[in-house]
DNA sequence: TAAGGTTAACCGACTGGTCGGTTTATTTTT
DNA sequence: AAAAATAAACCGACCAGTCGGTTAACCTTA
């Protein structure tokens, strides 16, 4: 890896990933990372103010990745229901490409459970992914294909039972395959909204 | 707090984990957890033989008394559709009784991705939790006032929204009240089971 | 019942090692 | 040569775990 490269800070960051999900955050020393990818402390700490900085930086920058490959395949997708099922049979797809992104954001939820910084990150996104999804829901609504008391009752719903199905994943003994519980049930909130009776 | 008394140990657990909930288990040290509970460094070393194992205990020892809360409220109601009510709604008022430890059980869970002795307690208390509610399910089936195609999968699906309704809840600011979201997705899956005409 | 003995419970100074962060010198790029 | 990037030695704080010693409660036994 050639020093002065515009790619070297995302060396950094995938290194730092690797390293984080093997030990975990307070566990994993700067050193570590550093010896991982061939690279001084000094150089680290070129690139980044801080231990934290780094983990926030590297929250960011995978997010977005992982944001941008949702957003490809929903964009051209204009009929609401059409676009509900693309948006989540595909983010189960794209989770399980990122596996190791999904990794590191619990550990990076469960340190905002402390850590102000990071908490309002975190707030920030899932207040993102609400919108995004009450959207949906909501255009639906409005050409009469869906139904729904509370559009962001059933954005939160879908959300909770992501994080539920991959917090229980990555935490437990094989158990159950991840793609198909988390579409199960995600599938099962899609069908009380698509149904035409609305409840 | 006089020594030797039985309740010497209760007392340290009970002040390990108001620390552990304020600053993480990496960030707390022993020093603090003996300064906190009017004890020293070696009587804490006296009662656990590591941080590691004063962790699982404590795990083990709070735990046990919420599933005895939970099991209090259930044990008298025979016919099945009560008794799923009352698990489910039960559990929801003793989570938020039991905040303290819920937050805990969510670093537990972090920790637990990593390390396998913690990773082993966790598959053990998913799968007690499955099997108990599923049976509650399919007593439920067999007398005709509950459907569902797959028992396990249902019980899965509660679990996996309890977890990430209390996550959700510990890790972001404020956005909803915890019970009603709890509540409300619950009984959402609840309805499709009771639905007589199956599916 | 009081002196002497026993031991579980507890204390806290200490150690060996780690780690985030800093500093200073050196190399590379422009 | 100036600026950017990197390396390597270093520092001070912190921390899990240890260990020799202390204390208080509970036995004996005469």
């Amino acid at each position: 890896m050639p020093r002065g490269r515009e790619n070297r800070k995302e060396h950094i960051l995938e290194t730092a990933l690797r390293c984080f999900n093997e030990t975990g955050y307070h566990l994993t020393s700067l050193d570590a990372i550093a010896l991982a990818g061939g690279i001084s402390k000094g150089g680290l700490y070129y690139h980044f103010q801080s231990k934290n900085a780094l983990f926030i930086e590297l929250f960011h920058y995978r997010g977005q990745r992982y944001l941008d490959q949702v957003r490809a395949y929903v964009r051209d997708i204009a009929e609401p229901v059409e676009r509900l099922d693309a948006f989540v049979s595909r983010a189960s797809n794209i989770m399980k490409d990122n596996e190791d992104f999904m990794r590191f954001f619990l550990e990076f939820m469960s340190i905002g459970a402390r850590d102000p910084e990071i908490r309002q990150v975190m707030t920030d996104y899932y207040a993102m992914s609400i919108d995004n999804f009450s959207r949906i829901i909501e255009d639906g609504i409005a050409s009469g294909v869906l139904h729904a008391d509370s559009p962001r009752d059933v954005a939160r719903g879908v959300y909770f039972l992501s994080m539920g199905v991959f917090f229980t994943y990555f935490t437990i003994n094989p158990d159950f395959a991840l793609g198909d519980q988390h579409d199960m049930h995600i599938n099962n909130i899609l069908s009380a909204l698509k149904r035409s009776n609305g409840i």
